[in-house]
DNA sequence: ATAGACTTTCAAATGAAATTGAAATTTGAG
DNA sequence: CTCAAATTTCAATTTCATTTGAAAGTCTAT
């Protein structure tokens, strides 16, 4: 195989992969090319190589600064801006963990949060008329309050693994022993 | 608020957190309305609860039970099938982990192997004449090596460490030291 | 100050993936 | 065995996130 055509194949992979990462199609095509690419890039680099518009490659290449995935660099007496992916493959980890878990546990936890109060208001213990009924529904209701609880002590502990994984891996001490 | 109201909410939010975890909408909303649902339902009833068509159901239910997210149920003497959730955290979280290394984890080493069969052919160095410009190929094709390389090596090591994590939380000892 | 190179924005187009619904098939109770 | 209920299939449709491209906005070298 030659070096272009493996380049290709790791950046379609590379795409494909991004799809089921959360990461579009095209973000991840841009990650990648940057990733096998020895040099920062321009944005007309990236467009004519991977061949996609100018709003494209800026808006994701914009995700990508977000996420702390790429990185803007300039060279000297040249306006256009260059853009360099970050390398080391547990920097990238920590920083897709942490932005997924800015957007994906966070939500849960709020929501958990609202659902948690629930009760029977005096108008519906009426409308049930029998105290059998209330005493049924208010079985439902805990069995839906410790689901509920369920989901979040786990999601708690699972913010706290992160937490520590993530901060564990930027450790001088554990980088060594893992890499 | 009311329990159904406090249902409806969830029902809703685990859809919209299903996306980003590639999971489609219908699909963890289905999975969602059977985490809250003291009893099996039918498929008759969750077409009616989620305003889903039956071919929907049908298909979403069948990829719910394919990742061992929920199962089918018999009441006797009656043709009907049910369905009902796994309702243990830990238990999804580890049915969830193992498709998603089966889906994920595993393309990703395949498409490595095939990547880091680069070579500069014969041909090639026709081509481009000068040493000095081999020796540049050279270097180009050995940086790119040791990106894939350097993937390779996390990807699998994130395998392991799927493994004894997954393996790990199947153990009473471990399990009883987590809730 | 301004020309032109580069970047950003956004309404509309696109396309991949999910959903629908009607028809075909399967199932098990009577 | 029969047949209606339940399930499955699949082509057509819809949905929705992403991409496009043209226009507007910025910047800096001269």
């Amino acid at each position: 195989m030659k070096l272009d055509e493996a380049k290709e194949k790791f950046i379609q992979a590379w795409g494909v992969l991004g799809t089921s990462w959360g990461i579009s199609r095209t973000m991840a095509q841009i990650h990648a090319l940057l990733l096998v690419s020895a040099e920062p890039l321009s944005a007309q680099e990236i467009i004519d190589t991977l061949s996609v518009s100018q709003g494209s490659a800026n808006m994701n290449l914009r995700a990508l600064i977000d996420w702390q995935l790429v990185e803007k660099t300039v060279k000297i007496g040249e306006r256009k801006e260059y853009f360099a992916a970050e390398k080391d493959m547990w920097e990238i980890t920590r920083r897709v963990m942490r932005e997924r878990r800015k957007r994906e546990l966070e939500p849960i936890l709020k929501m958990l949060e609202d659902v948690k109060n629930i009760e029977i208001s005096e108008a519906e213990k009426k409308e049930l008329e029998s105290s059998e009924l209330i005493a049924q529904k208010d079985k439902e209701i805990t069995e839906f309050k410790e689901m509920m609880e369920q989901i979040d002590s786990f999601a708690n502990r699972a913010e706290k693994a992160l937490d520590v994984m993530i901060k564990a891996s930027e450790s001088k001490i554990v980088e060594r022993f893992l890499k």
